[in-house]
DNA sequence: GATGAAATCCGAGTCAC
DNA sequence: GTGACTCGGATTTCATC
């Protein structure tokens, strides 16, 4: 129910290396694998990790172009946002989705090759989603940052 | 050098589960148990995979609250980008950080505990940074998608 | 109620082919 | 690329505090 010391300890070591095995994790914060072991086990059963992924660099699978893009909906009733968030669901190269306060209702970062692959998106799938009154495109030039692991 | 169908199937599938064993991954992708450990040693090596990292959920350690800032810097020289991108790299709460071309010079995404933590964070660091000009907030009020798998 | 030691089992990693 | 072989870690059991 509670994190103490070590279970965040081993939670900062597993968010760095997900590979670690039970037996160095066990000796980093120095508890014997049994212990080590069973406590693993519960940081994923009670959902402190929600899942252990590869990342997979975006550039060596034709990915290496982000856009970021602010969008306005046309209404703003219930059915709107659901109609727009679950086209959203069904778009993989949208990676980020964000509902926001503020100029903008939602907020996308979006995967695609390079510009002209993120102009057909534009053109044809993303202006005419459900709803969609207005989409402000960025195109990211430089990622300074992506993905930092949490500060706790 | 390049990537054959079994080496994608096994990108997709490390990307969905980093934890899948290579006896497991070798039989999902129908090589012997040796082939695929080269293969994944490979993966690596070339640099397909960045890492493989828990994703820790934030609310679970304190951190449920996710703000999406756009900054515009007061001059645009290089060393005005070079400083603003070195604080940012300091600073643990921004996860992400993008250069855009658009309305702002950077987006960046912030996790933080609660609105309280926010507007510390906002009045005592963001707008203090070297070179900020303005700082313009959009608090989120929804994760549809976050950081959802490469599709390719 | 959690721990660590020991014992078993199974996969990682390395060979020859 | 496969198959076999060895070593080390994962996982369970159990006694203990």
């Amino acid at each position: 129910m509670t994190l103490d010391r070590i279970d965040k300890r081993m939670l900062r070591l597993l968010q760095s290396n997900g590979r670690l095995t039970n037996a160095e994790l066990a000796t980093q914060v120095n508890v014997s694998p049994a212990t080590c072991h069973r406590r693993t086990q519960r940081l994923f059963e009670e959902g402190y990790i929600q899942s252990v992924r590869a990342l997979v660099a975006p550039e060596t699978v034709g990915l290496g172009a982000v856009v970021m893009v602010g969008v306005v909906l046309d209404r703003s009733t219930p059915e709107s946002f659901a109609n727009f968030e679950s086209a959203v669901l069904d778009l993989p190269m949208i990676l980020d989705c964000h509902l926001v306060a503020g100029d903008f209702d939602y907020l996308l970062k979006i995967r695609v090759a390079d510009m002209a692959d993120f102009n057909r998106f534009h053109g044809e799938v993303l202006i005419t989603l459900p709803e969609v009154r207005q989409a402000r495109t960025f195109f990211v030039m430089k990622e300074v940052k992506d993905g930092a692991p949490l500060h706790f």
